[in-house]
DNA sequence: GCGCCTTGTCAGGAAGTTCTCAGAGTTCGG
DNA sequence: CCGAACTCTGAGAACTTCCTGACAAGGCGC
């Protein structure tokens, strides 16, 4: 693991914004390089060769399609995740999804912005192995990214959206316990205001789903958070 | 062990707070810096090459966040531990938890903060093997870091938060003897004000849990205090 | 526009945890 | 062998955490 997954060019001109995504994309693997206009990105690019750019559609000095052209005229085709404001939705960002990039619009849970740049990553480095095994298992359950659906003992289960991101979140990190306040972190909005209590209601509505027969899979660590896991042989906890 | 585990800057604004830290990581193995405010702590921290920042959020000068921001504008990319009060924990503590940072609310016990920067440490440095076994052995007891689990001889024991930062402790010393005050002092929150009869309590809560079946691990040194220690052939004490 | 699904809040009750206390048990010096 | 000091543990009160059903608000498709 001494060699990142991939490298990521941020545009972003919110500071926030920028270091949240910055912070969170290094932590999960990624080798980052951000800037906050235009520019900044070009020399960037020049600089480093860039597999991915996650780029605001708005910024100070042009807007990020055009950041997008002229990363394309200089460079190798890098594809680009957007990021926009959710009722700004151009037209222009409909047509993206065609090619290989995508756009999440803000405010955005980092899971979901993890999760799109895996698929574009995905669908775009065709030199990688084509493995395409895209399905988080754990015991009898499976989430399939690709198909969005969620099975368990071969039965579709169907879930809703936020069920669906903390589902993934718990699988991607089975066998570890997860604090409320790190769930909330990552599988909601950045700018959530709630209180950590929607988790526990959201937990519930994932046990009634998918853990109501069969061993539970979705463990209470009292005092400290949620793990999803494994069944045992002999449970005494 | 003559170099120092790692080097840690601790910024807080209350002399006892910050003495009791800087005392308790330096015997802890870290090389420990201190400041009061935020303006010594950058100052320090170009004098030094820090590792990990302890921060309290509310400084006189600016907050804690603002802190870390301009110690991550002028050197390396500082992981952070911050400390906070127990209610404010609200607004700017959401998504301290996505990258490699965590926090830890005031009041805490010792054990709870070395735990965490160890946890924060093995989270960011990369560059160390990433072996991943966060789990201490004593015997054929377990306490695994990640899972936030005991196992005796591979049966899962189900211990309760102040259980098992109590039987962390003892493992970390495992054959050294502890006396009721050290334990007090590095288990429980700083401010408590109870007697030390409640280390006779917790220790006879493990013991029910983790000692009743093989060759007990737990010892009473009269007079002194306990230790855990690996089951000898002919016993002395 | 009208339902239906989803999201988020809240409050009551269930369950688990923390801490204290007191009496029984143990050790040790004299 | 006795008494003092120390230790162990069960009982229970106060507190915290967690679960879930009820419900209001908002969004989306038809």
């Amino acid at each position: 693991m001494s060699t990142a997954e991939a490298t990521l060019l941020v545009v972003e001109d919110e500071t926030n914004i920028r270091e949240l995504l910055t912070t969170s994309l290094k932590f999960a693997g990624f080798e980052v390089h951000a800037a906050p206009d235009g520019n900044t990105a070009m020399r960037l690019a020049e600089e480093h060769d860039i597999d991915l750019a996650v780029m605001d559609v708005m910024l100070p000095d042009m807007d990020g399609f055009t950041v997008t052209r002229k990363l394309r005229d200089h460079g190798r085709d890098v594809p680009v995740l957007f990021l926009t404001a959710r009722d700004s939705l151009d037209d222009k960002l409909k047509g993206l999804t065609v090619g290989g990039d995508d756009y999440v619009t803000k405010p955005f849970s980092l899971e979901e912005v993890v999760a799109r740049i895996r698929a574009v990553l995905r669908r775009t480095q065709t030199f990688e192995p084509a493995d395409e095994d895209t399905t988080l298992r754990v015991a009898d359950l499976e989430l399939d990214e690709d198909r969005h659906e969620v099975t368990r003992a071969g039965r579709v289960i169907d879930v809703s959206p936020t069920e669906f991101k903390l589902l993934r979140y718990l699988m991607l990190n089975a066998n570890r316990v997860l604090s409320k306040a790190q769930i909330l972190d990552h599988v909601w909005d950045y700018d959530f205001r709630g209180e950590m209590g929607i988790v526990e209601s959201y937990i519930s509505y994932l046990r009634r789903k998918i853990d109501t027969e069969g061993e539970p899979l979705i463990h209470t660590k009292r005092g400290v958070g949620y793990v999803l896991r494994e069944p045992r042989d002999h449970e005494s906890a």
